[in-house]
DNA sequence: CGCTTAATGGCAGATGGTGCCAATAAATGT
DNA sequence: ACATTTATTGGCACCATCTGCCATTAAGCG
């Protein structure tokens, strides 16, 4: 047992770190959406999106268990920001005040471009089927995250039905917030387009408590 | 335009009936999904399915253009009988007490052996990435019909934004309490495990609305 | 420079899924 | 009864997705 400090005597060819694996994925995860926004998912092959990223279609198929999986690391990026922020979310406040506060450092953190695509990626997945299945996907883990800040903040266990159900909520809340500035974001990110999330956000959540 | 009765001096042989399509569409769904129970997803191929229906692989693909979709017709038709309780909740009642009131007949309109295998289902899309896919679509399509009656008991618009929230909310309160009871029940149904599941949903509103 | 281990690329092969065409089934008209 | 017409089915070829296996290359270390 006891592993505290694992003995490592390596002798080969150490692993790549795993910052720059997810370096790696993320890069190929740039082009995959590129060429999946210009001529769809279907009509991009793996071949397509290894040739353009630079690797062998091999090692492409070793990053991406799917295609379609490709689009993870981009979103991730953002939805780990998203929890982040959530992270250290104080109890004595509104989140909506809270997100006032915090949420524009996300929005500095990642280039235009990453936000464009992040965008063009949620937009495709209205006409995407197989995009949309791991987008959903994703959000759950998302929701997962939702789940233990919630938890915490509560002071209930995880898997407490307030707190699922909470998470739950919240989590398909901001779905439809982030659908909406998607869409309305269809030509062009500005920063108001942004700010315009965060009280979307907003809105949707007073949508949410009026509701009983 | 005005085709009020299309004139049908029809020909050849006409085409099947929509019913004996779903009805055929059911019949190769229950097959997949005993066998998706039975050896996972991954290890069961469309030929084995087409083998197990009866009908030759070619035309299993032409019923079903993906293989997790197999569980669609077993799980839509609970989901639209579940609507279409939902759509006659009368404005006046609690949703609580609507389905305290309703919720009996929709179980007995489907076998128990039916009900078990939605479950099982339920259950395996914890484990199969692909069915949990499916699953999540589905519920989307689900929360899109809640969304119709929600914008008609409040007399808003469809994607008034409200509706929008109240509708996934809603789901997503549904998905939790539905995949309490599907772990609950993982050996045998009884009557009492669906009457908890009414009881679970008004647990998870509860916690919902406690939630300001 | 040799030794060791990790990552990569190439190739074969199973499975998922589609397009095309021939065969059959179910109706109607003569 | 038989020809005609149209819908469904099944068979086949084919491309794309994804995996296992092995040779090759890359990166560290004494």
């Amino acid at each position: 047992m006891t592993d505290v400090a694992t003995e490592k005597p390596r002798r080969g060819r150490p692993p790549v770190s795993d910052e720059q694996r997810q370096r790696q994925r993320l890069d190929i995860s740039r082009h995959a959406v590129r060429l999946f926004a210009d001529q769809g998912v279907a009509a991009t092959s793996g071949e397509q999106i290894a040739q353009a990223a630079g690797v062998s279609e091999r090692t492409f198929w070793r990053y991406f268990p799917h295609k379609e999986s490709c689009v993870e690391p981009l979103l991730t990026k953002m939805v780990d920001a998203f929890c982040e922020v959530l992270h250290d979310w104080p109890r004595e406040l509104e989140l909506v005040d809270h997100l006032r506060e915090a949420y524009s450092p996300l929005l500095d953190a990642a280039t235009d471009e990453d936000i464009e695509a992040v965008l063009a990626v949620v937009r495709l997945t209205h006409g995407e089927r197989a995009l949309r299945a791991a987008y959903l996907m994703l959000r759950e883990r998302a929701e997962d995250a939702l789940g233990e800040v919630l938890a915490q903040r509560a002071g209930l266990a995880r898997d407490a039905i307030e707190v699922r159900v909470q998470a739950a909520a919240m989590s398909a809340v901001l779905k439809v917030a982030t659908d909406d500035v998607a869409t309305a974001a269809a030509d062009g990110v500005t920063r108001e387009t942004l700010e315009g999330h965060r009280e979307q956000i907003a809105t949707a959540l007073r949508g949410l408590s009026r509701m009983l």
